[in-house]
RNA sequence: GGCGAGGUAGCUCAGUUGGUAGAGCAGCGGACUGAAAAUUCGCGUGUCGUCGGUUCGAUCCCGACCCUUGCCA
């Protein structure tokens, strides 16, 4: 199945564009999106509003509760099952923040599942006897190539994920041939109004009753899980209402933590898409970008989608 | 006004027995196939308040001044 996709930093106006495109063309919009997946978290993670989710059919939204975990591949299998369900009729178009989960849908996505089990008992060598240990297991189990090949080899949390499948029985290849990477449209904003739009989103937020919103939540689910609980804003204004944080610590922590999570975008997708970026600003009118987006749609043609059924 | 404490990176501060300085945070750059709004690696960006004095050499010692702050008036 085929798509276009528009990616770009949180706070640049994806949605917003791709909300109008849809209602000019009737497309129904895929979010690669790690946190609009939770139900009831919808102010601080910018989710689209009643009345446009009502104009354009979305997937990829409230598809867990907060006391649930979330990953990439329940992500996955969730979309699969939407799309089998009531297949998307006309044109599909694809946006979002996170990374990992475009690729999920741009490539094949077939390593095992995440086992707890695996998990914790890596967890526990690394805590108790450091980094080393992990390295030194892997070193043990691959060959001297593909043990140098490991990227970011130094990251606790991929070196567990690597032992993980290892006990899962995959065979590590390091030359195993990932398909090629779609022409994609980004949207770009300088550094410089990109932080001046994130602040002021926070505190739009903020006025819009983030507070109400987490208390609420707070109330309907007393546990939350680890994924729904890291979400930023949220931490923040838990720790807030707990008496941890001043509301301007807890503001200004929000907009600091929003700005490294848009530069670790811009970095991602950057460095693994190599997208056409589109630039833009705040000033320009919403009309104009869904023109030129739909133009760079158009010249450099969909994206095939690695999802059927 | 008097006494005390302090003025060092964007912020909070450490330090230099006199040889122009370094941590955390922020920022910048990188990694990335099931925690990804996660995790992780690298990089110091500086009139050391101002003006004089002593000294081969002052951010450091001395003096004056300016500013901040605490206590007492």
């Amino acid at each position: 199945m085929n798509a276009f996709i528009l990616i770009g930093a949180t706070a640049t106006g994806k949605t917003a564009v791709c909300q109008a495109i849809a209602e000019q063309t009737g497309a129904a919009i895929l979010s690669t999106d790690a946190l609009l997946v939770y139900k009831g978290m919808d102010i601080g993670t910018a989710k689209p509003a009643r009345d446009e989710q009502r104009r354009v059919r979305y997937l990829g939204i409230d598809l867990f509760t907060p006391a649930e975990n979330s990953n990439a591949a329940l992500w996955r299998n969730a979309i699969r099952r939407q799309l089998a369900d009531a297949p998307v009729a006309q044109s599909l178009i694809v946006t979002g923040g996170t990374g990992l989960y475009l690729r999920a849908l741009l490539e094949p996505f077939d390593a095992p599942p995440p086992d707890p089990e695996s998990r914790a008992r890596w967890q526990t060598v690394f805590d108790t006897r450091g980094l080393s240990a992990l390295q030194d297991a892997l070193r043990q189990r691959l060959a001297p190539d593909a043990f140098a090949a490991i990227p970011d080899p130094k990251n606790p949390r991929r070196l567990l994920r690597l032992l993980e499948r290892l006990d899962a029985g995959e065979t590590l290849d390091p030359k195993k041939s990932v398909a090629p990477a779609p022409v994609v449209i980004g949207l770009s904003m300088s550094r410089e109004l990109l932080h001046q739009r994130i602040a002021q989103r926070v505190r739009a937020m903020i006025d819009n009753g983030l507070l109400d919103e987490v208390r609420a939540l707070r109330e309907t689910f007393s546990t939350w899980s680890d994924t729904a609980r890291a979400a930023i804003g949220y931490a923040e204004i838990a720790d807030h209402l707990d008496g941890l944080l001043s509301l301007d610590d807890a503001i200004e922590r929000i907009i600091i933590r929003t700005r490294q999570l848009a530069k670790r975008q811009l970095t991602w997708f950057q460095n693994q898409l190599r997208p056409v970026w589109l630039d833009t600003t705040p000033a320009e009118p919403l009309a104009d970008l869904a023109q030129r987006v739909r133009a760079a749609w158009q010249q450099h043609g969909p994206a095939r989608l690695h999802v059927d059924p």
